[in-house]
DNA sequence: CCAGGGGTAGACAGGTCGGTCTACTGTTGA
DNA sequence: TCAACAGTAGACCGACCTGTCTACCCCTGG
């Protein structure tokens, strides 16, 4: 790291956390385009060149709120799928309880990367984006599978990504609990005929 | 109807059809707010004063939008699952070959209730119409079901709507037809199950 | 012949957008 | 002491947004 700034370490970057705090919360509650950066400046109470000094434009802000996103809501889909216990198998199902708990939480709004790819083109840095999550959380589904011995990890994988990301688009609807529980429950089905419980 | 117009009966309203054709085509590919009106005036062939005759604001036209898009996309639904034939059972799975039709298409972008639900603030008319839309599908899904004599309708219908709206919302991240075969046959092996094949 | 309705063309207003730029303030290490 | 740096405040730019309004054209029924 080259020599030394003139400034306190705690302070550096501060800003930085504050306009991203501000943009998670916008973002997600209004949509990309909807939530301005005037008005993601002014709530975070930075001044306009601050804030084009750690992003260089809007996009690199959406970016950024992407890969935050993405750490929070794959964070809590493991320590879901953990409290479940060591079992693969119960784990799968176990990692549903993440969808129940994010829509009752206030203010939910469905994935916030279904939503960013409603309103970014294909092909964009911030589609790409999008598309690069799911495959994350697929691949991680379908380790899973694999662990808790299914026919086919693969097709186990598709089906419950299928259920989670339909429990998540409906939440940018309406937060009904039910389609997380109905959720959990196609979920235990799903993983169970796969297990060779049946033919 | 008031005596009569001055206007040969076919050009009355050609103008609408004109708008509202490329308010289908720019707000599904583009997005409810990518898309302006003045493109969309220019791409229609058609003067702003005659828009706003027929539109008194945007959201008019969205509204009419959303409209139309149900009526295909149920239209849609509706055809696929008569064409399993006769059995309602089989119409539950049959319904899914409109999702893999869909995926097939040129442009497809997902599903667009759920495109314009993410753009659009709960309590909305707009997000209202997309709420309403997704509930008149899982009605007749329910139907469907209870016909089928499967052992609890509702949660059936609830498992089937989660991974249709899963293949829907996925296909705004990309059109892969994997998706739409796997839910077509997520949904197979779930009628399978609830029709008591095992307990 | 002419009133009136459906249409076109396009200027215009008022606001918001993302982004740049200038000028100033505090703090701190050399 | 002072240069360097993180920050503030806010004017400003050009582009684009929705929506209004004026002016004109063309067709047709009375």
């Amino acid at each position: 790291m080259p020599p030394a700034t003139a400034m306190p370490a705690a302070r550096r970057g501060q800003a930085r956390d504050k306009i991203l705090a501000t943009a998670f919360r916008l973002f997600y509650a209004h949509g990309l385009r909807a939530a301005g950066i005037d008005t993601i400046i002014a709530e975070s109470g930075v001044a306009k060149a601050t804030f084009y000094k750690y992003f260089s434009a809007k996009d690199e802000l959406i970016l950024a709120y992407l890969e935050k996103v993405d750490g929070l809501w794959t964070g809590q889909l493991h320590a879901a799928a953990e409290a479940a216990g060591p079992d693969p198998a119960a784990q799968l199902v176990g990692l549903f309880d993440a969808l129940d708990g994010a829509c009752r939480g206030d203010g939910y709004r469905g994935c916030a990367f279904i939503n960013a790819a409603a309103e970014s083109a294909s092909g964009t840095r911030v589609h790409l984006r999008t598309v690069a999550h799911k495959e994350h959380i697929r691949a991680w589904i379908r380790d899973l599978a694999a662990q808790a011995g299914a026919r086919d990890p693969d097709r186990l994988a598709r089906s419950l990504t299928l259920v989670l990301d339909g429990g998540l688009a409906s939440g940018v609807l309406d937060a009904d609990p039910a389609a997380a529980i109905a959720a959990r429950d196609t979920a235990a089905q799903l993983v169970a005929a796969s297990l060779g419980r049946n033919p």
